[in-house]
DNA sequence: CTCTTTTTTTCGAGCTTCGAAAAAAAGAGT
DNA sequence: ACTCTTTTTTTCGAAGCTCGAAAAAAAGAG
């Protein structure tokens, strides 16, 4: 059960409600900071001034506006980027990078790799990340010691975040990559689902737009989801959840790459439409190795003409559109920004997609529903898994307590 | 933004814990609520005494167990029953029940009236409602205003439960009840889905098995389902959401109640089966007024010999087996109740169920996955409503705070 | 009748937040 | 150059809450 609140934790969460606003904010000034959170001056001023003495933030003193206003004028805030730094990793089809980011976020130094994940043993796998992240560590010549590590992987992870499940990027499954990365550096780390990452991004990119409730699609050789409800990273019970390309579209139709038959996937992803594009029998093996020119080519030929490239595209946004309307049928339409190479088809795709949820239960107010593109995946990834560990260390190492399973020490 | 934590909060939330600690428990010792809330036993000791001079809790004098342990006997407290009342309402087909429920969770008293729901007009269906509290109310004989009402009903609810949005009982829709009703009464007012009802009960009855993740799926007329997750009632971003009935199972195919096709209800829902084991074809309206026994027959039927009966449950089976690995996809398998008439027969659907998980995303962990069934649905909702209900005034006549959006004052 | 055990209450200490007042730091006006 | 006004930030005392230790209460055991 759900416990109560110590006097402790009151502190620790206004703590660390003080540190998200001016994450949020940017620059706030303490004042700013009192209207956002709704506690009082004194309160703000008594807790901010323990995170400067902590060095987790730090004045701006540069004030580069000559203050219009009258009166003392306002005391920008902002984080420290010197307060620590983190680890982020991206691991995709044969592709790996990693870098070391600040407290605030910038980026201060990267590397990049390119494994062939699909045929490495698990080891080389694991070794390939292990001996990426010791080259950062190195680089920066005695600098601290990161705070935490974060991967993201295409793929499911358990709902701890801390395994690797099933992945399309290699054959090997439960991968246990946060408890291999902390035996090997003694830094807390998570893995977490590249789509779920892409949410986390949006919000932060534009939280007017993607706020409360929204869905980021990725399309790309596989169709993947990240999902915010309420508010919240929407995840399952067991899993990074959201498997939005492995909802069942057609009873035992076409092969996906699972290995199951009839996937949203098994329609739109790459290879089903490029199997459709070229009149290959549906029950036949996804094929990899589909290069983004070739989809633009392909897509180019649908946009020009009748033909199976235009019905292929077809059968995608048709896959799409109904594998969204069982999806609003349980949580309602939202939001949904498409991610990824796909997305520049997007214009191809758009009817097909809007009429297939008119079909559903899920239209009931399709025409409400917006769709916006972006184009590329990975600095979206990357930001979301930078201000997703970031707001870790926030919340583990500036404002501990007992619900806080850091293995790190405070840094005051 | 979520907002920081004042200091009022905390005794605020202190006792809704406690509060809800008694509600879960029955009898607990203030020792015994101590170790389920982590607080001190000083702090529950203040707190208790506090709701006993407010008439929220009582201490029960007749120690019936002759305390075969050393040492000061426990004294068990327990909710005051006439602490409140609350109205608990169930509007379905053609019926409608109506009961008064003091605030330990016992019936008082109780209306049933047959309204015909399908017909009446919106102003006499409200009329139906009013008239059944307001003799709920004068059979009390001046007796404490009650605190709250809650109205279950088949159907969408808004996100606020607030309004009806759509029902399969009558053709009205956007029927504001909560507002109709508090302007009637001066009492706040809820409008809840059935199905999500049904999960609340579930957890209170058995939540060794029902505790932070399952499902409840109501096989009747048509298909409804409420959906627990992380321990929270799972509801839609508008509205109340979970549809499972209307994700779509087999594009374009057959026709539902709510006017598309191929949703699980159109091949699952009581009016699916007996349009199919009657080879009727399967884009023909939906049919209303099918009684239990016809359906007990038609299982019969299926369970005697093959023909086109076992090819309905067959059907049936599928569909939902289908619509839980799109579910499952999204969620992760989660332990089932299957509920209502349909439950009973559970036996046949239960293999095609199963198989057709197995041919799913979901079917990952699909031996795993436990089902259950409870034939009777309106015990479950009349529970589910008075639970939820309580727990409202729970949280807002003897916890209240900001958060609470009650216009009735405290008891004390 | 006294001793032991367990539960409950009491009491002072230590936090935290809040409001009011004071201090600080600027621009505006003369 | 000086004072007044405005706005932000800090300081300080008051009030409230939880906690641990100790005391009180209420039973059974011997």
């Amino acid at each position: 059960m759900s416990v109560g609140i110590r006097h402790d934790d009151l502190r620790r969460r206004n703590r660390a409600m003080v540190i998200a606003a001016v994450r949020r904010t940017g620059q706030p000034s303490r004042t700013e900071i009192a209207a956002a959170t709704g506690l009082s001056h004194s309160t703000i001023s008594a807790i901010s001034s323990d995170l400067i003495a902590e060095g987790c933030l730090v004045q701006v003193k540069g004030a580069e506006t000559p203050s219009l206003k009258r009166g003392r004028p306002q005391i920008a805030l902002t984080l420290n980027p010197a307060a620590g730094t983190i680890l982020v990793i991206g691991l995709s089809l044969n592709f790996l990078s990693a870098a070391l980011v600040d407290y605030a976020g910038n980026v201060v130094s990267e590397q990049r790799r390119k494994p062939s994940t699909t045929t490495l043993p698990k080891a080389e796998l694991v070794a390939e990340l292990v001996a990426s992240v010791r080259q950062l560590i190195a680089a920066q010549r005695g600098g601290p010691r990161p705070l935490r590590i974060i991967l993201a992987i295409q793929g499911i992870t358990d709902a701890g975040a801390r395994t690797l499940l099933w992945s399309p990027i290699t054959p090997h499954v439960d991968i246990p990559f946060a408890d291999l990365l902390e035996r090997e550096f003694a830094i807390p780390a998570t893995v977490e689902n590249d789509c779920n990452m892409m949410a986390v991004a949006l919000r932060w990119r534009d939280p007017e737009r993607y706020r409360d409730d929204f869905i980021a699609i990725l399309l790309s050789h596989g169709i993947g989801m990240g999902l915010v409800l309420k508010g919240e990273l929407f995840t399952g019970t067991q899993s990074s959840g959201g498997e939005f390309g492995h909802m069942t579209h057609q009873p035992d139709g076409a092969l996906c790459r699972c290995g199951r038959r009839g996937c949203v996937e098994a329609y739109a992803g790459n290879y089903a439409i490029w199997r459709n594009a070229r009149r290959i029998p549906e029950d036949s093996e996804p094929q990899d190795g589909i290069e983004e020119p070739d989809m633009q080519a392909l897509a180019a030929r649908a946009r020009a003409t009748e033909g199976p490239e235009r019905d292929a595209y077809r059968k995608a946004g048709t896959a799409i559109g109904f594998g969204l309307g069982s999806l609003f049928a349980l949580v309602d339409p939202a939001p949904v920004a498409f991610v990824g190479g796909g997305a520049a088809a997007f214009d191809i795709l758009e009817p097909h997609i809007r009429a297939a949820i008119a079909r559903t239960a899920g239209g009931r107010h399709s025409d409400a529903i917006s769709f916006d593109t972006v184009s590329d995946e990975l600095p979206l990834i990357r930001q979301g898994c930078t201000m997703r560990a970031l707001t870790f260390v926030d919340q583990e190492i500036f404002a501990p307590g007992a619900a806080a399973p850091s293995q790190v020490g405070n840094v005051a």
